[in-house]
Formats: C-alpha cells, structure tokens, sequence
DNA sequence: AGTTAAGCGAGACGGTACGTCGTGTCTTGTG
DNA sequence: CACAAGACACGACGTACCGTCTCGCTTAACT
C-alpha cells in the first residue's frame, strides 16, 4: 500500500508517535465512498466536498491523509487489490490470452467510470501523482513481465527481444482500444493482435 | 474544419445571415491564445476566462463558437493542420518508419502539454466530444490506414489479418508509450517494436 | 451612503460603464438580509455565507460590492435612514431631553444585537472601517451639534466651552450605560445625567 | 483571580484531589501567551491554537482551565494587577484629576490592542462573561466610587446626586473618546470635561 | 436612409468547489 | 489525574471558474 502511493502523508513506519492516532476508519471510509461516487459519476465530477459528505468526516480529514484528489483517487484504486493470477498454461500464447482474459473481466466489471485519463493528465503536471501511477501501473503488470520471462526462457521470445517493449507492444493496444477507440474490445480483439504479435 | 468539430456551433455554410456577420479575427485570436495557455500550463488549468482575457474578447464571444471547452481545444488541436506525409518507400517496414519517424518529430515538437488525456476524460461524458476525437484521430491515422492497405495488397501483410488491429498493434505501443510509460518514446524504440509485430 | 461607507467599492461616479451593469436588487436584498440576520443572531454569529444564502445571491457578488462583513454592516445600519430629527423646545434641557428621548427609543426598538462593539473592534485593526464608523456616528449626532450650537448662541452654555467635549460628556455616558453597564438606560437616568452636566 | 473570573473553572478552593495536580506554571505560560499574542494581533484574531502554540501547551489544558477565549482574556487582563491608588488631595477636582491622569497613562503605556470592544460583544451573549466584565470594571472603578463618596459628604457633591450616575458621567465620556472617538484623549480632554461637570 | 438583427467587449450574476483555518472535543502515550 | 500532541466533525473563510445574462456599441443586410 505505501509503496504504491507514496504520495500520501504517509506515518506507518515512525516511532511510536505522539498525540492521538489516525483512525483507521476514517481512512476506510474516506476510500469506500471515494470507490462509490467514481463508480456513480465518474473521476470529474468527484469533489472533496463530496467525498467528506459522503464519508461522514471532515475535509481535514481528507487532506491530512492525500494531497490531492489524484492521491485519493491512485489509493483508492490501489485498494481494491485483487490481483490478477499469473498463468502457467505452459505456452506465452495460452499465457497472454489467459491474462488478458482476466484483464478484460476485470476491466468491464468495474464500474464504466474511466479514471485513468484524470490520472493520467494530473501525472503529467505532479511528479508524485506521476509516480504512483508509475508504481500502480507496474504493479498491475507484473505478472505480464513474469510470463514473458518464462518464455522468453524458454526460448518462444528470441533473446535479442527487449521485454520491456515487448510488454509494451501487447499492453499498448489494449489499452488503446479501452481508452480512445470506438470499436469494441473484446476476447476477439485480443486474438487477432495475439496473431499479429506472435 | 467542420467535419473535424462538429461540435462547434456552424454557421459557415447558411444563408447570409442578418445582422453583424461573426468577426474572423475572433476566432484566430481564440485559437491562438488557447494554444499559447495549452503550452504554459496544459488543458487542465486552462479556463475560458483565461483564453477570453488573453484574447482580448468576451466570454460569450467563445461560447457562440464553442459549446464547451473540449470542443474548442479539439478545434484548436486541429487548427495545426500540419499534417503527415504518407509515405512510399516499397516496404511496410519503411513506411512505418518514416511514418513514426515523422509522427515522433511531431509529438517531440509540440509544446510538452499533453491534452489527449483531458479529451479522452471528456469523451468518456459527452457523446458529441467523442465522436470529434474519434474523428480528429482518424484524420490522423489516414496515412498509416494507406500504407497498410497497400502492404497487404502487395502480400506484405497476410489477407486474413484485420486491418484495423494491425493499426491498433502499431499505434497503440506508441501512444502508451507516450501517455503512461516513464520510459523513452524514440527511434529505438520504434525499430524494437516493429521488430516485434513484422 | 457614498460619502458614510467609502469602504464599499464605489463605482456611482464613474463615466457612463462598460459591461452589465451592478443590479441594485441585489445591494437591496443583502443589506434587507444581512439586517434579518443581524436581528436574529447578532453581529457575531453573522457570515457571508448566510447572508447569500438568505439574500439567494452568490458569495461573489456580495465580495464585488463590499470588502469585509464590517463594511456591509456599516451599509445596512446606514440604510436605516430613519433619522432623529433635531428638537427646539427653546431652552438646552428641553432640547436634550426629546433629543435623548428619541435616542433611547430607537435603540430599544432596534432588535437587541449589538453590532457597535463589533464594529469598534474592527475600526480598531481597519482604517477604512474606522473611518466608516467615524462618518456614521457623526451623522448620527448631528442634530446634538446643532442643538448645542444653538445653545451656545443663545448663552446657555458659557462661550468658552467646546462644544465637542460637551458633546462627548453627554453622550459619552449613554453609551457606556449601553454598552457596557448593567444598570438601567432609561428616561430617569438621563434626567439625572442632565442634573449633572447643566 | 476567582472574583474576577468566576467563568474559569476553578478549583483552587477545593479538597487536596486525586491524580496529578495542576502545573502552575502551564497557567502562567498561557496567561503570557495570551497577552503577547494580543499585544501583537489584538483580540479578533487571536487564536486559542495559536495561544497553545506559543505556550507550548495543549489546548486541552487551557480548555481545562477556562470555558472560553473570553474568560481567558478576562483573566489575562485581571493578572495584569497593578491598581491604580485611591488619590485623595482634598478637592473633587484635584482627586479626578490625579485619578484619570493615571488612568490615561495606564491606557497609553498598554498595547494598543483593544480588547474590551472584544468582550463587550461577547458579554452580550454570555452572561457569564457579562458578569465578569462588570465586577473587572467595577474593581477597576473602585477608586472613583471611594472618592465620590468622600466628595459628597464633603458637600461639593449635592446630597441628591445619584452617586452611581455621577460615576458614568466622568467615566462614560473617556471610555467613549477611546473607543469611538477620533479625537484625543489627553489631560487637555480631562481638564475641559470636568469643567462642564463640576 | 432607416430599421433591424446579430456580433462584440465588458463584466455582473447564481452557483459549486476549492484548500485553509479555527472551534471545542476526543484519544493516544507519558509522567 | 494532568499534560503534549494532535486527530476529529464542523463550519466559515475568500478565491476561482463555470455558463448565462445584461449593458452600450458597432456592423452589415433588409426594408
């Protein structure tokens, strides 16, 4: 959690600390109606007014906790932790497709609200918001770059390959078509790019 | 112009009209300013009583133009009608690069500002704002579309690809690249991924 | 009122205007709901957001007219124009007795809360404020000036005298007992007040 | 210090008691706290965070000792306890005279900073402040009430005056002349005002 | 030539949200 | 218990933009 947004005032690892404690219930409540409004109206219509309403908490509360909405919003979502598995099909293509497939899951069950854009353009101008975004994206990556390791191990990827674009080459249009195409993204999709990659 | 924003109010083609006819010059000096706040502080912190005051024309001049603000940063992104070359070089491999290679001086060119996050935000609530996206990309990519039609006609592609990913599988690396990698968008970076998809 | 409250950002002798011009609904709607306000909680527990709220204006447009909370209440207890008219019974005493007489029933009637404390503490830190406040009360006693002026004519006060003093001594005591006595301001006191001074 | 300030909560009377005692100098820390911050900024914007600050104190421990930043206040001013001496030279004249003379320069040496308009609006809404305001003025007045009465039965105040009216007629116009008035408050004031009096 | 309709700069308007500050209460650990 | 530190809910602050709305004017096109 930290290590991911280390925009966020962060107290954990100091000693045993002087006056009255966080509680540990604001920070609860603060995400969870944070999670509920993007999901009802999006990441531009969220306010910090409407979090702290919301939360039944002060807007005190809020900014002693995260700088900016940015910071909420990359805690928020880094909150919501359940990670994708990483397969083993024993093939990179039965691997990727079985990634993407949870990828894709994922990404239709979250509530339409596309957050990812206000991230993006706020890491454009705040070298921390940009970090975390950095730290939030990588982490949700790891297990694509423990698989293309096995493969290209195994030799499916030549050597010559640098993995890191090659992680690029398949998250690229994914994520393309999720943000600014108009046609569908869909476990064909995945197919026919896994044709042309591979 | 009005096919790229049909967003904005058009009037171009009616009838003469009544009245005292709309001022060309407003509109230059509209555009003009909101590229030159674009470029000082990026779409996020720019605000149509900025462009009105740097304009040196009223708010409601902008507003009987543009309906809001995307529509009149999409206008103004499209008002650099500087537009790239298709290229003919014989093979796919070096209409992409020079394709990119071009695409690359663009983006490096233009003020760091990034405001494609700000229009996919937008896109994602107005329907008028993503169909002007949709279309101001496409305008875009026309080139790249022929040069892979032209591949695929000389064999260079295989027939049962779908054309449409094929773009996605190159663009899409790119435009991540550019939008959420901390890592470099260059030339390199270029030839490793065509090394990959061809 | 331009010459009570110079506070207010004045803009009456200005040459013909650009833009739209101030609405005067307005300036009568706050000044009617900041003397609502004041009645029922007091100068204290006034705030410009109530005053909009009641007023059913925005923040701004109280701020655009007046600086700070002391200036409009130095308007709208000028707005009160009821003014007490000088008295000529023929001798000082008569004269000072209907002019008290007045006095006192107007402050009874006036709702209770006391704005002038508040007042005297922001004279104290803002010279605008203090100069308002001065201008005020000023107008306020003229009708004494002149009823002692008359005396002094007429030899019922000695001629070296000064009249400001004078005025002081007799006012001076009145607020006191107002502001800051728990004894009675009523008629017998000012009578007693008269046995003294004259 | 109890008379003056029944608003504190005190338990200085009270039996030994449990539990660790009241650090006497937490209240002189905070006392002084008080009277610097209010010889710095004045009374409306002196802040009780502000006073725990600069006393390097808790604000629980001032809250512990008084109800309100009035009764601190209150008791600020009391600590500051030098009298002013009952004058006695024979006359009534040479006895106000010697009184205000010190009274003026007690008022001129004190920092600017006024605080009484400060507590009279206060009082106006907490009794418990009024009535401490009334018995610090009173104590403060005692000298004055001392040497009317030695006055009157001198016989140079007629048996008739109402001594207590009397009172507010010498004090009443000083008090106003600081707080109202733009005019000096000097001796040349002192002596013209018991010229109109006596 | 006069009328009329729209464009224009300026800026007021009702709102909403911002991020900060102060209030009085509370909850820690330490004396 | 008292104390320092500081978290907490609340509410006001003054500012910045939003998109709409008057103003007085200018500028054509239509009577």
């Amino acid at each position: 959690m930290s290590t991911i947004s280390p925009t966020a005032v962060d107290h954990t690892a100091e000693t045993p600390r002087r006056g009255r404690p966080r509680d540990i219930r604001c920070d609860e409540a603060i995400l969870q109606a944070t999670l509920e409004l993007l999901a009802e109206a999006g990441a531009g219509s969220l306010s910090i007014d409407g979090v702290a309403a919301r939360a039944g908490v002060g807007k005190a509360t809020i900014y002693r906790r995260w700088n900016s909405k940015e910071a909420l919003l990359l805690e928020a979502l880094s909150s919501d932790t359940s990670i994708i598995a990483t397969p083993d099909t024993g093939t990179l293509r039965g691997d990727l497709e079985s990634y993407f497939g949870a990828l894709l899951e994922k990404v239709h069950s979250s509530a339409g609200s596309d957050v990812l854009p206000h991230l993006i353009e706020a890491a454009h101008y705040d070298a921390e918001v940009r970090q975390s975004l950095d730290q939030y994206l990588s982490s949700r990556q790891k297990p694509l770059r423990v698989l293309l390791q096995r493969a290209q191990q195994r030799g499916e990827i030549a050597a010559t390959i640098d993995l890191k674009v090659m992680s690029d080459a398949v998250v690229g249009p994914i994520i393309y078509r999720r943000l600014l195409s108009k046609d569908r993204l869909d476990k064909t999709f995945v197919r026919k790019l896994l044709d042309i990659i591979l």
